[in-house]
DNA sequence: CTGTTAGCGCATTCAT
DNA sequence: ATGAATGCGCTAACAG
């Protein structure tokens, strides 16, 4: 339970020694390090040497500590790095940022808000150029503007609302009432909700289209029939043997998103396995996608959608944020669109 | 495609500023952000207040900057962000790191030797404390202490011959040649290969145990059934399709690792849905577990292990390196064991 | 208890 | 074309 702090015994070399080596002065190596301008060749290459020999490493930080100088690292806070959708999500995001000589520096906040704004704090202290959130749904206060120095931030996935900050989101309401009109279609009436707590953002959003789709047909969500909450895989397998050990249990399923899906589709196989198959299985109809859909043994509606393509978007939003031309320029909430790809 | 470097308009407030604002001398606001030793209760008041008004964050380079303090970085070079085996494993060390009080910095590599040479390059400018690595299979040329600066490094996964370096392997062999076993029990000789390019560690170690359950039993790997090289779900079922479109296709298929698993898998599925089925589909054993595998077409047997606990053990053995009383210590490799869950 | 001095590694500015 | 001085934000070490 340590604290840095300690310095390592084994110390990085720095630009004096290098000159002392090479026989120049600092300056001659710092300006070898920036290409060399104004720095006669058989000198640079004396330098060159000594870099190799005494295995230099220019000191990023030292570096940005001078003034017109950025550190070129920026900050990801995700609820959870294991979740393939977040690691997509936090893939796309690198991509782009390695494409503007970028770094990502990546912290999980497990839906918790106090680790959340713990961790946009060290952000800000390491001085990051900008940062890129999945807010995990608490009040937000620890994210205005001056909260966070004036360092630019890009919302994803999840909004927060009545702040004025770029922001990317999906269709979560279109997608999730096409996704439970695919079930309608099918003939389904008794359809279960799986989400997220009600405080997640997009489990109130997915909802929402979910009773939309309902009420086009006259229907309404059967409380019986709505789990909220489940944060996890396990959680949601034991969700879903509450529903299907109802009297009269669901005959298809709207889950919000990839956990809810594995886990009702864990007790799907779990009671196929077991034989105790009281009636047919439910239909699902799932908001995400996730490997192996179509290999499953119940018909698996997916509300599809490119997290990878979520990350992107939003390290694009803030590396325009970052560009001069657009300071000051308000707040752009763009929604990608989803695909439904009906069950086969 | 810019580069790091220019300034951003909106600068944070130092230390100096809030020790204006408070009426201070910046030594008082530092005390007092150290914990407040020997500072009086009425001033910190004063300067905490100056701290939340200004929203002033202590800036982590400047500090790390000092003699004796270093930055709690932890660099983090892996293959994929977005495969969720990847995924799991930053999340193990992110996980030990955060209970160590540090934060890692994450690179994807893409298996290519250049760019994690440049990533390693980096995180060591960047004054991390130590690095965690899944070699991308080069010569290991740039992972010599002294072009790391004596930084700690611990490689995860694959090892690196010859070096003397602390690593966390898996039990490849004896796992794959259990794996192949299973397959053999159940009646399997025809049994193809997937893997990744024989440059990859693994990919070498897990085909050595494939070939050597086969020689427990008299046989050799055809070679005609043996496909390396697929770093990619797409290019796994390229290869899954050439194995069973074989005049004398396989009927079962070792898997080295989760993205050839699902690769394969794809294309059983496609087959079993267009209804080309020449014959059965084939059995399966991976190496490696994955999401929903209980759920599959075809018996699958899972070579089982936990990448999140790789990346706790890698961590571990970086702190452990790390504490002082470790200097100069004999490298450590910890061979983590794997278990078998047979097809049901 | 509080403030002043000095220097961590680097690069901009100003000499030479 | 090269080097010396200076200061980025912070905090040990040393006054007071």
């Amino acid at each position: 339970m340590g604290v840095p702090g300690q310095a390592r015994s084994n110390k990085q070399p720095t630009i004096r020694e290098v000159a002392v080596h090479a026989g120049v002065s600092p300056m001659t190596v710092s300006r070898t390090l920036s290409g060399g301008a104004n720095v006669r060749p058989d000198l640079q290459e004396k330098v060159l040497v000594s870099i190799r020999e005494l295995g230099y490493h220019r000191n990023e930080n030292a570096r940005s500590l001078r003034p017109g100088h950025s550190t070129g690292l920026i900050g990801v806070a995700i609820t959870n790095l294991g979740n393939p959708y977040y690691g997509n999500f936090a893939l796309g995001v690198e991509e782009v940022a390695a494409q503007h000589g970028r770094r990502i520096i990546i912290g999980s906040t497990g839906e918790d808000p106090a680790r959340e704004r713990q961790l946009v704090s060290d952000f800000i202290g390491r001085q990051v150029e900008g940062l890129v959130l999945v807010p995990s749904g608490g009040s937000g206060d620890h994210l205005s503007p001056d909260r966070l120095g004036g360092v630019p931030l890009v919302l994803a996935s999840r909004g927060l609302d009545g702040r004025d900050v770029d922001t990317v989101l999906l269709d979560d309401v279109g997608g999730a009432a096409e996704g439970t009109r695919a079930l309608l279609e099918a003939g389904h009436t008794r359809i279960a909700f799986l989400g997220n707590a009600r405080s997640v953002f997009t489990s109130e959003r997915r909802f929402e289209g979910f009773a939309r789709a309902l009420a086009e047909r006259g229907l309404v969500p059967d409380d019986e029939l709505v789990e909220r909450g489940q944060q996890d895989v396990a959680s949601a397998e034991v969700a879903t043997r509450r529903l299907l050990d109802l009297e009269h249990p669901p005959t298809a399923i709207f889950s919000a998103n990839n956990r809810n899906s594995i886990g009702a589709l864990h007790e799907i196989a779990r009671r196929l396995k077991t034989g105790e198959v009281a009636g047919a299985m439910p239909a699902l109809a799932s908001f995400d996608a996730f490997e192996l859909a179509g290999l499953m043994p119940v018909p698996v509606t997916i509300v599809d959608h490119d997290p990878r393509e979520l990350g992107r978007q939003a390290a694009h939003l803030l590396f325009a944020r970052l560009g001069d031309e657009s300071v000051g320029r308000a707040a752009r909430i763009v929604e990608l669109p989803i695909r439904v790809v009906a069950a086969t």
